[in-house]
DNA sequence: AAAACATTTGCATTCTTTTGCAATACTTAT
DNA sequence: ATAAGTATTGCAAAAGAATGCAAATGTTTT
């Protein structure tokens, strides 16, 4: 049997069951214990599960990812980006996240233990984070766009106004070298700037997809940003001119 | 049993139940008493909830609307009262809903083609908006309680200020002849004060449980409210010293 | 096609976590 | 003050996890 075939199928099981046995999986698959929890321990790696003593439990990321939209073909990236973002996380701080699902995906690896306070125009990220009890969520408030899933408009500005945020992770739809970074609404793009504003540092994180993108509406030059994060090693080829503006890449 | 399965029964049961027992619970789930405890001092560490003696109380409200959906007993008495309040909704109002099973419900249900905007604290509540691309949303920010599901806070109250609404539809936890509506959060309460002020008219949907209920904190008299919306008729005896209050009941 | 190389798998050993028990100490209520 | 119910602690058995190793399988190169 397949190593991908037998992981495809112990993720259909955690779908329906929500949680595995290893002992139970062994039989069931008809292989060695070894080799499940191994299975177990990249799927973990690639942020599709949670491992536990004596087996495994469903990601509520992936529910979404089982009913809505993000393709499980960047997921892993994904889990590459936020694994590395982790570790700028620490308690006390204030965070300002924005939408999209890097950022929601990010939010809900977050440790349950992280003492912290977010600060989003994201709805569904401030409810991702119901089941850490020790962060405190601000929700900016306004005008609620449906389509991107967060609240844009003079409301949302004005609280900014009064806010000092240790760190910006920004999601942006495109990194451009020349023109910067860009996305596709310009209201949003201008909420972005004053994001950028309101924290010390900006961090983007992002996946290859999007590097050498550029969207219609700029929200920044690449020189601007204090840190970006990708799925790739610094060292990629990809990043190679990125890398002599001085901002630093992980 | 893993032991995160058992640590994930025993926060939703605390969910419902809102106290626990460890004997009951040991019994419940078939584990020695020492487990059940050494689970819930992880817990606590984890500030899902509080240990006291003899067992644990709620401290933070996991279940997400989405994921949980409503208790499947009282899903038809929402399901009477929403299909009364549906006559209220008409094209280019202005309405305030705040959070609750009740107005979650109902704004899922509202058809599709209405056009309205609506004002709400409620994340899950905006989000339920998704699907009606004629409803405007317009999302009050601020702190955002993971218990309730809902944003409270000075800046829900400064946005409210100056709002004008047609109709406010508001979720209680009791209704009380005497001791008027009530609720179990202070700082909530009060936020419902100020929508009643920024609405022309002030409209309560409740399921029956809640009549003749009375929690800590005090919105307002029964007399203050325009209509009362509930899933029994209007005649009914239950209702009986209500309807002479001047207060539409339906 | 064979050789060289890498990956995957199962097994044995050792180390860690979890669990239930029993003895002891603490709370609560009568 | 006492009894009944609860908590805490240390301990040992059981279950599970990690690691290194070697056989088996698969892939690439010559």
């Amino acid at each position: 049997m397949l190593k991908e075939e037998r992981q495809r199928l112990i993720l259909e099981k955690l779908n329906t069951d929500k949680k595995i046995n290893f002992v139970e999986l062994g039989t069931f698959l008809d292989v060695s214990y070894d080799s499940i929890r191994r299975d177990i321990i990249e799927l973990e790696d690639k942020g599709f599960l949670k491992k536990v003593h004596g087996g495994a439990v469903a990601n509520s990321y992936l529910s979404i990812l089982g009913t809505k939209k993000y393709g499980a073909n960047s997921s892993e990236e994904l889990a590459t980006v936020s694994k590395k973002a982790q570790k700028l996380f620490e308690n006390r701080q204030t965070i300002i996240m924005d939408g999209g699902t890097t950022n929601f995906f990010m939010a809900e690896q977050l440790p349950k233990t992280l003492e912290a306070t977010i600060i989003t125009n994201s709805p569904p990220l401030a409810m991702a984070l119901n089941e850490h009890p020790k962060i405190e969520v601000i929700l900016l408030g306004g005008s609620y766009y449906k389509r991107y899933q967060i609240t844009l408009g003079s409301e949302v500005s004005s609280q900014l106004a009064h806010i000092n945020a240790d760190y910006y992770f920004m999601g942006v739809n495109g990194v451009h070298i020349d023109k910067g970074l860009s996305i596709r609404h310009y209201e949003e793009s201008l909420i972005k700037q004053q994001m950028m504003q309101a924290a010390k540092k900006t961090i983007c994180c992002i996946i290859e997809e999007k590097i050498d993108v550029q969207e219609a509406y700029k929200v920044c030059n690449f020189q601007q940003l204090d840190m970006m994060i990708t799925n790739l090693k610094p060292t990629d080829n990809a990043l190679k001119d990125f890398q002599k503006l001085g901002v630093e890449i992980v």
